[in-house]
RNA sequence: GCGCCCGUAGCUCAGCCCGGAUAGAGCGUCGGACUUCGAAUCCGCAGGUCGCAGGUUCGAAUCCUGCCGGGCGCGCCA
């Protein structure tokens, strides 16, 4: 890659610099390699001369030029270097050296972009994890697109990654899910009775309880609540689980795990992991209750893992889920939580830590809120009501494409916007359109080329001297960004990343492409035009192949 | 009260982790461009005390401190 080859340039310069003696190098001392804001400042800058310009007492100006003597440059890599301002180096790159690129690109083709970044390590994501007592919604669909990609993306850059959905199949939620039908049901067969507030009131309810008096007519009527919880429990919840995994199917979303919290408790990893923080000396005795000592971790308060009556918390699964990953021989474990649980996080790093692993084992993403719109105004959700926008409805709405590429434009940490009118307008308000279009007229062109029999794909005929124009310079310095793009979204785990750079990407082609005739007359610039246009669209199928978005060639 | 996140153009946001030269997009406003590869596009104009105040630095949207404003979280619930 040009960057890395001038950084490896510039640090032998300077360790040149430094055995002739010319000035003092602090150790440890990294040089500064940025891409600079101004065209002119050329391709690359670098503020070696200034920082080194105190430690040896003399002026900027000074260190760059001697700086620059020494650098040599035997194969004309550099086009030109100069000093600028108060002892900035800029550096240009020759457009040979940018050549270069167009070809890695064509034969790495749809490996451009992918890297060994992550050495194999194994992670994984869980994400999206939506308790089976409803069917999701537009909420859980950010969650879906950010964790999704966002294990594509660490799958591009050599990491061994694995998607796992956590069924919270236990505890009270389920079987207030059991008793919402079982009441349902008693009301379908003309039973007077109440159904409380706390249970859930939603329609698919109704079409549950329907199910269970298809199934087995009325032979539960007269059985008791606490016998025909299990069963009306087991069932929703499956039925329900059933509908979440054929939304995220639909979605794009394939898991290579489904985890359930049950299995925790029938095969003893809950209390497993308890002896396991009781030998380790985490955990103590208060009230009648078993307490984490969480706080000696970073926790604000102790918490509670068994309770006085003898049950566990919530909080005793989710480590006892915890110790199951590392068991698996998990390296990074990566959590994506709505932001209501935000309270929750210093406590399962404080577990994890008990646990014997390193803090940065783990990380725990906060998805926050998804506000729906529709023209500007919001649209009415209460979950306990029953009436929400559910992410099946969205899909069929607006669009898989729309809807994830929408969900992937801001930091998943801040909330987001989602206007539903919006995101079915084909124009450029929506940029998952805009992205898409440029690659659906690239691929008009190659079409078109077909069609004529030009002959512009062969490579011996190529001449990449005759892109001569600054933004066909311009666009290969931006094809040569997409790794790092890549690389940094999987560094600091925002997905965010990708939809920015082709949105940038797709623009200057499409101001490129209205400026300047790809197919013409002459041949050798139509073909060198060409092959850039090709691998413009190499780097947008690949970045929305990240995203889980297509990449049509016709719209 | 304590903790976390946020505050950048009229609106929605990127840039902040790792300080760099004149702070960027899109939308919206206004005005232009289709007999030529897809106008779902392009070009131009206008729009900013980067919440405020200090500090560190040759240099701060970026790092540190305090304050102001907004959001969320603080159960032997899940």
């Amino acid at each position: 890659m040009i960057k890395t080859k001038t950084l490896e340039i510039l640090n032998s310069t300077l360790k040149r610099c430094g055995e002739r003696g010319l000035f003092q190098i602090p150790s440890g001392f990294e040089i500064q390699l940025e891409v600079p804001r101004v065209d002119a400042h050329g391709d690359f800058a670098t503020n070696v001369a200034l920082t080194l310009a105190k430690p040896n007492r003399c002026s900027p100006r000074d260190v760059a030029a001697s700086f620059v003597e020494q650098l040599a440059d035997g194969d004309g890599f550099f086009a030109r270097v100069e000093i600028a301002g108060p002892g900035f180096i800029n550096l240009v790159i020759s457009p040979s050296a940018w050549f270069q690129i167009l070809d890695e690109i064509h034969r790495l083709d749809l490996n451009y972009g992918r890297s060994h970044l992550g050495h194999g390590r194994y992670v994984q994501v869980e994400f999206v994890s939506a308790n089976p007592t409803g069917p999701l919604h537009v909420g859980h669909g950010r969650g879906a697109a950010v964790g999704d990609a966002l294990a594509s993306i660490l799958e591009a850059t050599g990491h061994r990654v694995e998607r796992e959905y956590y069924i919270n199949d236990a505890g009270t939620q389920i079987e207030t899910l059991g008793r919402s039908v079982f009441l349902r049901y008693q009301q379908l067969l003309g039973r007077q009775v109440d159904f409380p507030e706390t249970c859930y009131q939603g329609d698919y309810i109704q079409v549950r309880a329907r199910e269970m008096q298809e199934i087995h007519g009325d032979s539960y009527l007269n059985v008791a609540e606490e016998e025909a919880l299990p069963l009306f429990s087991d069932y929703a919840g499956k039925r329900i689980l059933d509908g979440i995994r054929n939304d995220l199917q639909e979605f794009g979303v394939n898991y290579d795990k489904w985890f359930s919290e049950k299995s925790l408790y029938e095969n003893g990893a809950v209390d497993r992991v308890i002896e396991t923080l009781k030998a380790a000396g985490h955990i103590y005795e208060k009230d009648g209750a078993l307490w984490f000592r969480s706080t000696a971790l970073g926790d604000e308060k102790d918490r509670v893992v068994v309770r006085a009556n003898g049950m566990t918390t919530y909080f005793a699964s989710d480590l006892a889920y915890h110790q199951d990953k590392y068991l698996r021989g998990l390296d990074l474990v990566i959590d994506l939580w709505g932001a209501d649980h935000h309270g929750y996080v210093d406590r399962m790093y404080a577990g994890v830590m008990a646990l014997g692993k390193e803090r940065e084992a783990l990380r725990l993403l906060l998805v926050q809120l998804v506000n729906l719109l529709r023209k500007g105004q919001q649209v009415a959700m209460s979950t306990r009501a029953g009436e929400f926008v559910t992410l099946r409805e969205v899909i069929a709405e607006v669009g898989r494409d729309a809807a994830r590429f929408i969900f992937l434009t801001r930091r998943s940490d801040s909330p987001l916007d989602f206007d539903l009118e919006l995101a079915k307008e084909k124009s450029a308000d929506n940029p998952v359109y805009y992205v898409q279009y440029a690659h659906a007229r690239i691929s008009s062109i190659i079409r078109l080329a077909e069609e004529q029999k030009l002959a512009l794909d062969e490579k011996e005929k190529l001449d990449f001297n005759r892109l001569e124009l600054p933004e066909e310079i311009a666009l290969i310095k931006q094809l040569s960004l997409y790794p790092e793009v890549v690389e940094n979204s999987a560094r600091f785990l925002e997905p965010h990343r990708i939809p920015y750079y082709l949105t940038q990407l797709a623009s200057a082609f499409h101001s490129y492409y209205k400026h300047h005739r790809i197919i013409q007359d002459d041949l050798a610039l139509a073909q060198a035009r060409f092959n850039l246009v090709q691998a413009i669209r190499v780097v947008i199928r690949n970045g929305l192949g990240l995203l889980g978005v297509s990449a049509p060639e016709k719209m």
